[in-house]
DNA sequence: AGGTTCGGTTCGGTGATTGAACCGAACTGC
DNA sequence: GCAGTTCGGTTCAATCACCGAACCGAACCT
């Protein structure tokens, strides 16, 4: 109950929203699902965030209907984006693009999303996740992410970190 | 401090904008802040966000370069984006279309964004906020809003609410 | 059997959020 | 000049969420 109370009374959409994802680390969580995260423990392992949280997170976000729990393999769970949350890429993207812009500061490891699979042939994305070669809002797996400049800080060394520092397709699960 | 502690090693843009707009109550208020309310008190009416948490928010909001505080006569304050503020249209545009589209019931009182200035006749925006009939990613300022269907419960009555339920444009201070 | 991985739950301690009370400056009515 | 109100806060105790560490059951490995 992140902003529950007496939001029932406000017309208001946003507010809405964030009761699903505006609580502390779900956005992060999601973030890491559009890369291709897709097991309790890459979570884990990639955000250092407490188990329970983690549990109690993605727990609402599979009850909102974000989420899927998929059971690959007794014991080995995934979770994956629905069609609604494929949905909330235009906001991740934007927040993301918000921070890159304004926030990051240099030797900040900033990102790049390519429409990998654009028939104008592709360009990194602009304001509102819109490729500018094409004009579309293109979906989440048709995107190619990498990263620029080399982090000065001493990067995370845990295997997820490492995989998401290469060149990949969005959506699609870690090696 | 929301998220703050160890995202320093993170080499994400997401992270350091939720640092600054994750915490509760802080979107809400920078959506207030585009639909043109500008005072504390009027935030305050309209939010029922306790006193302390709405004075720490703006100073963290102005601290970080979102808000920008006038003192338009002595005693009465004004908040108003900055520019940098403005490039989160996007971010809360996003947030609110999915709450819109996934998470609001009959009766939930819907809001809509027209480009008013729109050099091919203007439409609601669509995802991305995009206006979809110039095909452009219009600035806050020339968007207008109104609300669609009649909300089924029982709206909100204070003077804030009733101004935000006439259509008017976004950005320009409450009458 | 013994050990490990996975996806949790439980628990005490800490930190943030809440609502109510209080406060000083400025304006309003008279 | 003085009482009352508005505005934008701050302070405070109680509550709630978050944190990190420990524990747990099921499944697999050897």
């Amino acid at each position: 109950m992140p902003l529950g109370q007496n939001y029932d009374r406000q017309d208001c959409a946003l507010a809405r929203a964030l009761e699903v994802v505006g609580e502390r680390w779900t956005l992060l969580v999601l973030r890491d699902c559009f890369f291709g995260v897709r097991r309790f423990a890459d979570l884990r392992a990639h955000l250092d965030i407490p188990r329970a949280v983690l549990s109690e997170r993605l727990a609402m976000l599979v009850d909102a209907g974000v989420l899927e729990r998929r059971n690959y393999a007794p014991g080995r769970d995934e979770y994956v984006l629905t069609d609604t949350g494929l949905d909330l890429w235009p906001a991740v993207f934007s927040l993301a693009r918000f921070g890159d812009r304004h926030l990051v500061g240099p030797g900040g490891g900033r990102r790049r999303f390519r429409h990998a699979d654009c028939p104008a042939g592709g360009a990194d994305l602009a304001a509102g996740a819109v490729c500018p070669a094409c004009g579309t809002l293109p979906a989440p797996s048709s995107l190619e992410t990498r990263l620029l400049d080399g982090t000065g800080q001493t990067p995370r060394d845990d295997a997820v970190s490492l995989s998401l520092r290469r060149p990949h397709r969005l959506l699609t699960p870690l090696p």
